[in-house]
DNA sequence: ATATAAGAGGACATAAATATCTGAAATATG
DNA sequence: CATATTTCAGATATTTATGTCCTCTTATAT
């Protein structure tokens, strides 16, 4: 897998709460119930987006997190980059040759150079907004009106 | 990184042996100090190498392992379905969801289809023959003639 | 025969990602 | 103010990939 686990749950808790902008805060315990991801582990998750400015939290009796920002304001490589760093937006070369480089290549680095700018482009350019409109647009389970955020699991 | 550090010292170590082809045995301990990899971690390695039939090894005095058969034959899906195992080479969806199909795709999944579908034909079209010749015919550092490939670390 | 060189194999060690547990801090409510 | 609720924070456990160490087995040169 390209990406860290946390990165995955940190896309989806993104996206839940991009659905439920409107609704005010949302409890951790909710989204990891929803995923059912272990709420401890979340919230480590959630600890980061916030140290990143990505959602805003509240402690105590009703509350909860929120995004930062507004949906389409946050790209996706805004996540990657808080949760699994730098070097997982800017993909290195595809066997770890550190030096790997256009002076010095691997001998996959120019059949593989399409394919990393391709990733790049992909994640910088698609913002959570848009991610979000795929899901609420798009029948994952025809015959479901509703939007089940735990059919993506 | 997509692969693990295992499948990046197999494809070395194959290389390796690709270019040594018409060389006769070669000793996993002179491979693990061309590229600085652990011999007993390499060792680990070649014997899988050589469960998937990808290379042949003959023990005691003047031992060595070998390409199993022609570099043209062996495709770099093989090389990391040994190591890496079957889901290495058939990527699954970028963030993990297990679902993730046509008829119930994740956010991501038509975005990311093209990529995947990249990938794999890259791995199961290129063969250690096409990636060795690419290591012999550029001088990945210009003025050193003779190929040296602890360069490639 | 025996010593030596080489891969085979398993036990153990380390690091990073993943996951769980326990308590502290903040906040709304009565 | 007391209590319930919810996030924050750190300690600990588990899992997987990576790496090391030691012994066994096999083949060959002498």
């Amino acid at each position: 897998m390209f990406y860290t686990k946390s990165a995955k749950y940190a896309i989806q808790t993104m996206i839940y709460l991009a659905i439920k902008e409107n609704q005010g805060l949302v409890m951790v315990s909710e989204i990891a119930n929803a995923y059912h991801i272990s709420q401890s582990f979340l919230s480590k998750i959630t600890r980061t987006l916030r140290k990143f400015n990505l959602i805003k939290s509240t402690r105590g009796r009703n509350g909860g997190i929120k995004l930062a920002k507004s949906k389409d304001l946050i790209f996706i490589s805004d996540i990657l980059l808080a949760i699994d760093g730098p070097e997982s937006i800017e993909p290195k070369c595809i066997f770890g040759y550190e030096s790997c480089s256009e002076m010095q290549p691997c001998p996959f680095h120019h059949r593989w150079e399409d394919v990393i700018v391709q990733i790049h482009d992909l994640m910088e350019t698609e913002t959570l907004g848009s991610l979000t409109a795929d899901v609420m647009e798009r029948n994952y389970l025809p015959g479901i009106k509703e939007f089940s955020p735990n059919l993506l699991n």
